[in-house]
DNA sequence: TCTTGGTCTATAT
DNA sequence: TAGACCAAGA
């Protein structure tokens, strides 16, 4: 889902970059996107048993595309679901299961086309899909051409934020706008094989981000901190946190603008009253805070579960039951 | 003016 | 599925 609104609110530090560009540097990249795009051209095969690999020939095809420009790719999986989202795994389960039923229906009817179309929605990039992905041929596939890759102990996301972070990688190549709320310096998204560009964000210039007359989803980040972009994105509404009933993006800025702290605006929308502020509003956005920040990741060069970053003093068990143990 | 919820569309064969 | 886009309502 990400953040809604966010990447047309930073229009104007989108820069379209030919991938060329990124020569001789490591670019990470999410293979949920590529997985998910690549079962589309083989969904009746997938969630009829059928033997294939189309999946994989999609998304290798990708990474030559990086390769073809000396850019070396860097795949990162999901793992499992983190503990602060479980709740909404079993209902999709339950989805995906009565639209498998309703597919194997069709086809028995010999309705192909609308057999094919519950077979899509059925079909999901679970763990133990993306586990059989480098198992059965990415993997080898990667390791043949000796493309590095990494699964993710619980979400990509911070995983991809990490080797950024820790300097594997040069830069993020994925769809998700959440990757500029875990930090990262350089994103890149929409990438267009056909074109060969991608669109580029890069934090250094969240300073120059001002609302214009020109654009109406404009929002301003001069003199802003990472906490203070990050406690926009959260109170606008997030993965691990929906936002205060009448809170967007727009007006989670304006309010972090006039009270400067998470803990001020949430206070204060108490006070005024206009809005309900759920019980234990401020708890849960602690601690989609401390998922942004301290998420279980794995380091590469350390062999080992770390926290994307250094928890402090005040860090309890109640946190780590959050992001993963 | 902003949020929200609806619809449309690309994905690739 | 998820983002883009649009219209309605607050």
């Amino acid at each position: 889902m990400g953040i809604s609104g966010l990447l047309p609110a930073l229009k104007s530090i989108q820069v379209t970059r030919h991938i060329s560009e990124y020569s001789g540097k490591t670019v990470a990249v999410d293979a949920y996107v590529w997985l998910h795009r690549g079962v589309y051209s083989c969904a009746t095969e997938l969630a009829t048993g059928k033997i294939t690999n189309k999946y994989v020939d999609y998304a290798m095809h990708r990474v030559r595309m990086l390769q073809h420009h000396k850019i070396t790719p860097y795949v990162v999986f999901d793992g499992g679901p983190l503990p602060a989202k479980k709740g909404t795994e079993s209902d999709r389960k339950s989805k995906r299961d009565e639209n498998l039923a309703r597919g194997n229906a069709f086809m028995a009817q010999g309705k192909m086309s609308q057999a094919r179309e519950c077979f899509i929605k059925c079909i999901d990039v679970s763990p133990e899909m993306a586990y059989q992905f480098i198992k059965a041929r990415f993997f080898h596939a990667l390791r043949a051409e000796s493309v590095p890759y990494v699964v993710a102990p619980y979400e990509a996301d911070a995983q991809l934020a990490y080797l950024e972070q820790a300097g594997f990688v040069d830069a993020i190549l994925t769809e998700d706008s959440d990757l500029l709320v875990f930090g990262c310096q350089t994103v890149l998204f929409k990438f267009d094989v056909v074109a060969a560009t991608v669109v580029s964000i890069s934090r250094k210039d969240f300073g120059s981000v001002a609302a214009s007359s020109g654009d109406a989803n404009g929002i301003s980040l001069i003199g802003w901190s990472d906490v203070q972009f990050r406690a926009m994105t959260i109170l606008s509404g997030c993965d691990y946190l929906p936002s205060i009933p009448g809170i967007g993006l727009k007006t989670a800025c304006n309010l972090l603008k006039k009270w400067r702290t998470a803990d001020a605006v949430i206070r204060a929308i108490g006070i005024e009253g206009k809005k309900s502020v759920p019980v234990g509003y401020l708890k849960q956005f602690k601690l989609a805070e401390k998922c942004f920040l301290h998420q279980r990741v794995y380091c590469p060069r350390q062999e080992k579960l770390v926290y994307l970053s250094e928890v402090g003093s005040d860090w309890n068990n109640e946190f780590d039951a959050y992001v993963g143990g």
